[in-house]
DNA sequence: CGGTAACCGGACCGCGCGGTCAACTTGCTA
DNA sequence: TAGCAAGTTGACCGCGCGGTCCGGTTACCG
């Protein structure tokens, strides 16, 4: 549906180092890494970056697209696996896993919104909205959770740690536990607001 | 200890001015908000903002420091509170309102780390250390929680709900009622990982 | 009310950014 | 292996940023 041409070799091997050097840099230096040190990172010039990625913004969607597939493959090898009890928990731990080893959530808003990775974030959204009604069917979660609730949350365990830069690169499982505990039927008290719609 | 003369009448208005102007600024346009900006808004020139904070970074710094002590002065309050069951859950609610009404937690990480911001976390990090004790001896939180748990996790319920903009001002209770629930002693399970020690 | 120090404003500076381009190099194919 | 399209490069551009500075203005004090 797109790739008229192949890639050339030695284009397509720096299209790859760009897409790992700009994740690394972003990473480290935040939104605001240069276009030109990402390119120093990847051994290349400036210019070999805009010929693979029109704008900034563009090599940015190119990082989010790929981290959420692979995000969003795991999530739907988890809707079928055998115990579904564990499905939604170990979505959980890949997910803030992966948050760990790079953190790149500030890149979400970073740039004009993408078509492509809206459309990835979507999918990803109803595989997780499937992991949750089947944790929530076999008692695992409270009733009044919705997949969006879990969306949301996902993402809390990390940022908290973030705070703390110097402590151990585990402790985001302490509070996914915390925050799991809290999606727990047991001892749920009643919210004070209502979920918010699934859409945007 | 710092003044010996006080603000001339026009400085001190002009200086109360920038402080807001400059908060909404970043609370709209996010951390790179420019100085140029900061100044149109609060209806002076550029020169002015400098004359007063030496250096962005320092403009950023006022601000946190006038959040962090206005939110410690709350939290001090309640420390003496007739009922100190509803202490931690008082305090928690003020300070999702605070970022609600203006998200500026991004200003945290901007710039170096100034001393007197340091001085002011600090104190807040123990208000809220003696606020947990208190509610732990009173068996309304698990007794595996930490002040710093608390501080980690109370910024995450604001942040959570950023990922949906257009969603009810008031989300934000929701998931601090979830995250409230997983710190209760009720139907807790064991944390994977040990509470973070409380300094940086 | 007059003198003056504090204060204000905005033109100005250097810098580093995202993005462009034309000359050069190189992997692919017939 | 010859030819050429595809790929690469780094000098270059315009822009907007944080920060400076000095001539004009204004609130305060005696």
């Amino acid at each position: 549906m797109s790739s008229p041409r192949p890639l050339r070799a030695d284009a397509a091997r720096n299209r790859e180092s760009l897409l790992v050097a700009a994740a690394d840099e972003f990473a480290e230096r935040g939104p605001d890494a240069s276009v030109a040190d990402i390119a120093r990172r990847a051994g290349v010039g400036k210019g070999t970056v805009f010929r693979h990625f029109a704008t900034k913004d563009d090599l940015i969607a190119a990082i989010l697209l790929d981290r959420m597939n692979a995000l969003n493959a795991f999530g739907e090898r988890l809707v079928d696996a055998p115990d579904p009890a564990a499905g939604l928990w170990e979505f959980l731990v890949a997910a803030g896993e992966q948050r760990q080893q790079r953190d790149l959530s500030f890149l979400q808003d970073a740039g004009e919104p993408n078509a492509e990775v809206t459309a990835a974030r979507t999918r990803m959204f109803r595989t997780i909205d499937t992991l949750v009604d089947r944790a929530r069917q076999h008692g695992v979660v409270r009733a009044d959770i919705t997949g969006t609730d879990i969306v949301l949350l996902m993402c809390a365990p990390n940022y908290v740690t973030s705070y703390l830069p110097g402590a151990s690169p585990d402790l985001w499982r302490r509070y996914l536990g915390i925050i799991f505990d809290g999606l727990r039927p047991d001892g749920a008290h009643p919210l004070p607001q209502p979920p918010p719609s699934s859409g945007t």
